[in-house]
DNA sequence: ATGTGTGAAGAGCTTCACAGCC
DNA sequence: GGCTGTGAAGCTCTTCACACAT
């Protein structure tokens, strides 16, 4: 089991996995079974064991998973053992928005830089973050070792932004434009669409619709 | 072919294609070919022709497919032919920017009705949306023909708001809250969950950190 | 008795490759 | 020649079911 390939959807899962874990964790629950857990996230126990099994033989037999245990080496698997350093590109709608977000702290993530081409905006906080000249993107995010940029950019700027980004070594960016870029395969880009989520919605919904 | 169940995944790429449809149509292009369309959405031809294919013979060998047809066929299938009318619960940080998003309307999509259940917000206005009292939400909303309700509540609120609504009716939601849910199974929701979309990106990026 | 770990079967989606039509 | 439409093959992920450990 230990070296095929993890499916995606593995790695998806793993994340509310760790709120569920925390979520005990807190309540003082040294041991949870799969079963207690699938009711909690609402996800099959036999994807759940099977999740785990990739990454090792996390549980006893007869048991369950030790609460921490179990929490820790999901930690360490989605290298959220510390803070992850976010970056945020664009104080518009919806960067202000993720700027005043306040529950990305308690979720490991930690915006430490924002940035604006707007000169008006540019020395101006929004939740105690400064907004920052993109002129000096480069060298702030180096510096600050930030591993994740969202990209909150109008739309026809949000190709050149994270084309730019990946230039300075950033790989991991999370986006809020229908993106179809051409970038290199090691840079990982992740599009947040409401549009096409509403439109899968739209397909889905049974609502008779009187005209 | 015709009576195959039609992947989810199908119809995830059906937006993507309007938009491209769209586009190529303003410019006045039309015919298109899957090798075309291909390289505008940065997905594979076969799985366009495929695609299209569950719902009919939309192309002539040899030549491609027509651009207003096909582009009529596509928005008839995702019934967005006329407006999509969303309302919003929720006018925090998220529920503005989402009132402010001018390009839905580009979309197909109309945010018709916002709701907040804060005295102080009720009766002001965003982006010329005045925003309403949460208690008048099944009568305006069933008055108005909503069809999709973006919800943008504080996490521990987002589930008796999507129950509620879901009674008066309404069976389709974008959700900006890790939800879990226990609902009937003609319900769908859709979570927009940013920290989880982040821990994937921490996961798959390589970027070396210093510590 | 209880609950994990996992091969094997099954379901779902993508890719191939080519017949069929323009 | 060019391009679609689609069975068949291939791949990925989920579900089953049970051996194994406590």
């Amino acid at each position: 089991m230990r070296f095929k390939t993890i499916p995606d959807e593995t790695i998806s899962r793993l994340f509310p996995y760790m709120r569920a874990l925390v979520c005990l964790n807190e309540k003082g629950a040294e041991i949870v079974s799969s079963n207690r857990l699938s009711k909690i996230c609402m996800i099959n126990s036999a994807i759940i064991r099977k999740d785990f099994s990739y990454f090792g033989e996390f549980g006893k037999r007869g048991v369950g998973y030790n609460v921490p245990e179990l929490l820790a080496k999901i930690r360490k698997i989605l290298k959220l053992e510390e803070y992850k350093k976010v970056a945020l590109i664009g104080t518009g709608n919806i960067g202000r928005a993720i700027l005043s977000y306040n529950y990305f702290p308690s979720e490991g993530f930690k915006i430490v830089l924002a940035f604006d081409k707007d000169v008006n905006k540019i020395g101006s906080e929004i939740n105690g973050i400064r907004i920052n000249d993109i002129q000096n993107a480069q060298r702030m995010i180096l510096d600050q070792n930030v591993e994740i940029c969202i990209v909150a950019t109008p739309v026809d700027e949000t190709s050149k932004v994270i084309n730019m980004l990946s230039e300075f070594g950033i790989d991991a960016f999370l986006s809020f434009s229908p993106c179809r870029l051409n970038l290199p395969d090691n840079v990982k880009v992740t599009c947040m669409d409401l549009s096409t989520e509403l439109a899968k919605l739209a397909y889905y919904s049974n609502k008779e619709i009187e005209n």
